[in-house]
Order: structure tokens, then C-alpha cells, then sequence
DNA sequence: TGAGTGTTGTGAAATTGGTAACAGCGTTAC
DNA sequence: GTAACGCTGTTACCAATTTCACAACACTCA
């Protein structure tokens, strides 16, 4: 069994290479473990030991290269590429993602978004196409995507997904409040945004007694 | 002091009453851990031993009551009452999340909003009034919310939070993609758009061997 | 009645992820 | 020159969480 990355090391490692593009427009050359660490609000040793696991090393004289890291990062995480990816649903929270992905974060390229809705279908959204469901099986191959984002309501959410993983999808990220099964070999996260919040909202306390 | 509860307990619990509340609707009596283990895409031992964590126990012989659990639950996260929420950035992304909370969980009120855009301020969005960011230390306490969602770019994210928790915010959903630095009493659960794609766009990238 | 079945509740083990500690090695101070 | 310092890479440890396994118990059916 290969040694595979930690999925939490993949999400600090986002975060790394996106604190390290600030300082490197500001010209920082070489920064020390416990810096990114302070940036990141993590330990130095959680650091040390994320760029381990990308077999990235420093010196223990001058710190890490900026620009070196964040770039074997990128090379890392496929950064350096644009990626191509699904949107289902192009409600309310399909149009906020993909608005922010399109202006935000030009690596991800919302490629093709999918709705039951004819009056949205056919249409351009959020600088994204809009195809019916049954277009599915033809463009998601045809544009070779992997990744696809779910923002449908509960009903819908698993015939979706299926619908998704026969034309090939490998992961899926999911802000439907519902679970999905899937086969073993997609990546499947979970964004249930109503289990958020009544998480934050449990840990806020309760404004009665709580004993 | 009650034993602390996992997070991610609290969140599988939100999860299994909303999985319960559509039984209850088709007037399902009980079920056993199994059942509400394969609704949950979970093991049902995780079941067991989360609905021990909130001490309610089933009979051996009928599993649990659905109706009796679900109140249990809700009785446990404080969804028998509603929970006032302050969002912070009412840009697409707190559009959408409001709109959503609005209209279909009706248990979180999205009871103020605040913004720094003036041509926001002093109108009801998706049903939620809009403040200026400086009527901050007025409305909180004053409408007594614990609980705060940011839906902001990066830039001022880690100021409001301070101002939030200045005001009397106990728990913060952070969806800006940067570490916010709080006080420990605070709790903080990050939902970072940008890290989340990332990590699922890696993992759909490369074949994971299995065995 | 009494054996057989299937479930819960829970102690114990396994696993996962994070932290602490330390050897090795440039660099610096003197 | 050399001793002290501070940082990295890495290993060993620790904490949290999940899974396993099983005793205890109710119910069924002969």
C-alpha cells in the first residue's frame, strides 16, 4: 500500500501556495517553517512536515525559497494546469461558485454547467454554458472533466451523481444536504452547509443553560 | 461538565435527524442502527455510538423510535428552538447561503446582515435586513446572536471576525479562503471554497490504488 | 419452557492525524 | 578556529476517532 497524502495536507497545501503568492509579490525571497506556520495559523511542525510530504526541502539556514516552494506546490497540487470542472445545478449557490471561481481562482475552469431548468439550459450563466441533464454523457467525456461540483437541492442529488460517475467523473464535491453513494474509487467531500452551521451554531453555546 | 462532544458528531447527528424526519413522514415507527447507517452512508457501530454520545438508547428487540429519537436529537443540537444567525458579506455567496437558510431550514433565521457596500446597506436582501459593518456592535448584542456566517472576499475577513467577536460572536462559519486568528473560546469551523476544490480536483486527478 | 436469532451498549483495539523531540548541519559570533 | 545557535528533516510519541467484538437482553418459535 503507497504511502497516499493525507487529504487535510492537500487542503493546507492550497493554502500554503496562496500565502506564499502574496509574499512573493511583495518580494519576500525565503521564508522560515514557523512564518508559514504563523500565516496559516497551524504548527511549524505541521509545516515541516506537509512540505515533507510533497519532498520539498529547505535549508536549515536560509528557511524555504519562496518562489521555489510555491511553484513545487502548484506542480504538486496540478496547479500549474487549468483544471476543468462540472457544475450541477446552477441555482443561487452554482451561480455565487462559479462567479467566484471565474473572476477568483482562474486555475479551476467552470466548464460546462448542467440543469434541469429549461429556461436556464442552453443559456450562458455566470460565463458558464448551461446544458440539460441528458447532455451529461456527451460533453462531460468530450471535455475530458474529472471533477465536478454539486449544488442541487436533496432530491435530485444522488441521480446526479450517478448520472455524473458513468460519464466518468472521478470527484465529486458536494454541497447537497444529503450523502451520496458512490463507488469506491471517486473522491467524494462534503460540503453540507446545514450541518455547518448547526455545528457552529451547537459550539456557539446554548443561550440556555447548557450544564 | 458534560463530556465534550466530537464535531463531527454534532454534524453526523444533524444529518440523522433530517434522515429520521423523512421517515417520520411516512410514518416509519423504528429502525435499526443499520438502517439509519445505510441512509447516512455510515457504519452503523458509528451510529450506535453516536447516539450514545447523546445518551439515548434503543431496545434490542425494535431498534430505535423514530420519532422519539428525532426529537432527542433536536432536543440535543437546540433545534427545538430557532437560532438567530449574523452573516457577514452580502455578496453572491451570502445571497445564495441566505436565500437557502430562508426558505428551507427554517429553524436558523438569518436575523441581520452586514456589508460595507452603501448601496447594500439599509435594504432587506433575500429577506435580511442589511447593515453597515459599524452597526456591528449594536445589533449583535442587541438581537443576542452567538452565531456568525462570513461570506467575504479576503481581503477584510480576518477584521470583521474580530469586530464579530468584539460584539459577543461564539462561533464563526468562515468561507473566505484565509485562517482566521481568534480567541480559543471562539469556535471557528473554516469551509474554504477554494481548498475544498482543490482537494477534490487532486484526488480525482490520480488514479489511488486501492489495495 | 428453552434454544436460536438479532439487536443494542460498550470496553478494547486499530487507525488516523498531529505534536514533540532530536540529530544533523550551515551560519554566526567571538 | 571553534563553540553556540537556529533551523530543517525525521522519527517516536500522543490524542482523537472509528471500528471491532462481545456480553446482555428481548423476542420468536418449537
Amino acid at each position: 500500500m503507497r504511502p497516499a497524502i493525507p487529504a487535510n495536507t492537500v487542503e493546507r497545501l492550497s493554502l500554503y501556495r496562496r500565502l506564499l503568492e502574496a509574499w512573493l509579490e511583495k518580494g519576500t525571497v525565503s521564508l522560515y517553517s514557523h512564518q508559514i506556520a504563523s500565516m496559516a495559523c497551524v504548527t511549524p511542525a505541521q509545516v515541516r512536515r506537509d512540505l515533507m510530504a510533497i519532498g520539498y526541502t529547505g535549508s536549515p539556514s536560509r528557511g524555504y525559497s519562496v518562489d521555489a516552494l510555491e511553484e513545487s506546490i502548484a506542480l504538486f497540487l496540478g496547479s500549474d494546469q487549468v483544471r476543468k470542472i462540472a457544475l450541477v445545478g446552477m441555482g443561487n449557490l452554482g451561480r455565487a461558485l462559479t462567479t467566484y471561481f471565474t473572476s477568483r481562482v482562474p486555475r479551476f475552469k467552470m466548464a460546462a454547467a448542467f440543469d434541469t431548468d429549461s429556461r436556464k439550459t442552453g443559456r450562458v450563466i455566470a460565463g458558464c454554458m448551461v446544458y440539460g441533464i441528458e447532455e451529461i454523457p456527451r460533453i462531460i467525456p468530450a471535455e475530458g472533466i474529472r471533477t465536478a461540483v454539486l449544488a442541487l437541492p436533496v432530491d435530485s442529488a444522488q441521480e446526479m451523481a450517478d448520472r455524473l460517475v458513468n460519464a466518468g467523473i472521478k470527484g465529486i464535491l458536494n454541497y447537497a444536504p444529503v450523502p451520496l453513494r458512490l463507488p469506491a474509487d471517486v473522491f467524494l467531500e462534503n460540503r453540507d452547509v446545514t450541518a455547518s452551521l448547526e455545528k457552529v451554531a451547537f459550539f456557539s453555546g446554548q443561550p440556555r443553560e447548557g450544564s
